[in-house]
DNA sequence: AATTCGGGGGT
DNA sequence: ACCCCAGAATT
């Protein structure tokens, strides 16, 4: 792989390259950061942590690296996980996909590449989940390709060197920053001169860039000479998250169990569990316990009925709304605190509405992805932050 | 090219 | 509030 020098010419002299080389790297060997996964040279290690790492910093990460390594040490054991073992290691972490689809990326390993990660950029780029910056960080890092890992920080860093009008949000940029880093690029050393740029776009320069004299690189920093240093990189703002107001149904049986249920494929925080969850499509304000209780009554008739294979419906909103009352009167009940959880694309409100069965259901509606399970036991299953919160909301409560 | 995926840290 | 984070897959 090859940027395209044609794109753009940094004019710099071959000395002033290697002064900038020279200066980074002992930067870096001074000051670097000791991390979990910059003393391994396998490649595997370096995979997880560059999986970890997307769009995730590297405080967040460190904890759930060391116990994925601890459990996972191999790529074997990875391909043969269950899916439970994986979400349990990332419950927390977000963006859940990067997991499923490692675990599917370690599979083909095991088909196509005898076990062994490959060590090429093609070879690395077939794998699930990995992308044009993983590729070039593990290629980098790992096996000594001379690949640019171009992410958030050498964006911004690349953007102020330079003082780059490019809007780094739009992909045809990368185009762009790759002409420019594989003119400087170290070949004797691509992965810590990638790491080094990682650190300082973590350390120095910062999105804030609180202490922009700090930096060891200010003398090839245009930015930095011209005090522009805040005009970059340009990005574009993002649309803002949309807001949802949903109800979480936390039906007791009379073995004190609780109903719970795994997202499917089809909704967020998949295979997680949690209470169900019910979007509402107007704000209830001064709600009865009628208009509490009905949307989960017509939600489990309809689990039911598609259950059941029944193509009919045998009244029973009327006959669930019978076996289910409030847990508490109602002034008591909406003094639980509304939980709010902020995903990148949208925010939820979400009210807690706990709900008693009054005559015994045991054994109804279990199936692999429903179940009644004591509240003790409910940690043991893989549950997002969200369920996390409405737990503890509901601890203060009871 | 735009949207969809979580969650937390810093200002 | 707002932005960002060692991004990739899907639409």
């Amino acid at each position: 792989m090859q940027g395209d020098p044609s794109l753009y010419d940094i004019n710099w002299s071959t000395d002033k390259i290697q002064a900038f080389r020279q200066t980074l790297l002992a930067w870096y060997d001074e000051t670097k950061r000791d991390l979990p996964w910059r003393n391994t040279n396998d490649p595997y290690k370096i995979w997880v942590s560059e999986i970890m790492l997307q769009q995730t910093q590297v405080a967040t990460v460190i904890p759930y690296y060391e116990r994925f390594i601890e459990t996972l040490p191999t790529i074997q054991a990875l391909a043969n996980a269950e899916e439970e073992t994986l979400l349990n290691l990332w419950q927390g972490l977000g963006y859940y996909s990067r997991v499923r689809n490692m675990q599917i990326a370690a599979q083909q390993i095991v088909a196509d590449y005898a076990g062994a990660m490959p060590q090429t950029m093609k070879g690395l780029l077939s794998l699930k989940g990995i992308g044009p910056y993983t590729a070039a960080a593990i290629g980098s890092i790992a096996f000594g390709l001379v690949e640019p890992a171009i992410d958030g920080n050498l964006m911004r860093v690349t953007a102020r060197l330079f003082e780059l009008d490019a809007d780094i949000s739009q992909p045809k940029s990368r185009k762009l920053f790759a002409a420019i880093l594989y003119q400087l690029i170290d070949a004797e050393r691509p992965g810590d001169f990638n790491q080094a740029l990682m650190d300082m776009g973590a350390t120095i320069m910062t999105p804030a860039n609180l202490n922009p004299e700090a930096s060891p690189i200010k003398e090839f920093d245009r930015s930095y000479q011209n005090g522009t240093a805040h005009l970059y990189p340009v990005k574009k703002k993002k649309v803002k998250a949309t807001e949802h107001q949903l109800i979480a149904y936390v039906v007791q049986n009379l073995q004190g169990e609780w109903l719970i249920r795994k997202h499917d494929e089809q909704e967020l925080l998949t295979g997680l569990w949690h209470f169900p969850l019910l979007e509402q499509s107007v704000v209830m304000e001064a709600v009865s316990e009628e208009e509490l209780i009905e949307p989960f009554s017509d939600w489990w008739a309809e689990q039911n009925s598609l259950l059941n294979d029944y193509a009919f419906e045998t009244e029973p909103s009327i006959t669930i709304n019978q076996q289910l009352m409030p847990f508490g009167d109602l002034s008591t009940l909406t003094l639980l605190p509304k939980v709010k959880h902020v995903f990148s694309h949208r925010v939820w409100h979400v009210q807690l509405v706990p709900l008693m069965m009054k005559i015994d259901q045991a054994g109804l509606q279990e199936n692999e992805n429903m179940r009644w399970q004591s509240p003790k036991q409910i940690r043991d299953l893989p549950v997002s932050t969200l369920q996390q919160k409405l737990l503890k909301a509901l601890e203060s409560y009871l």
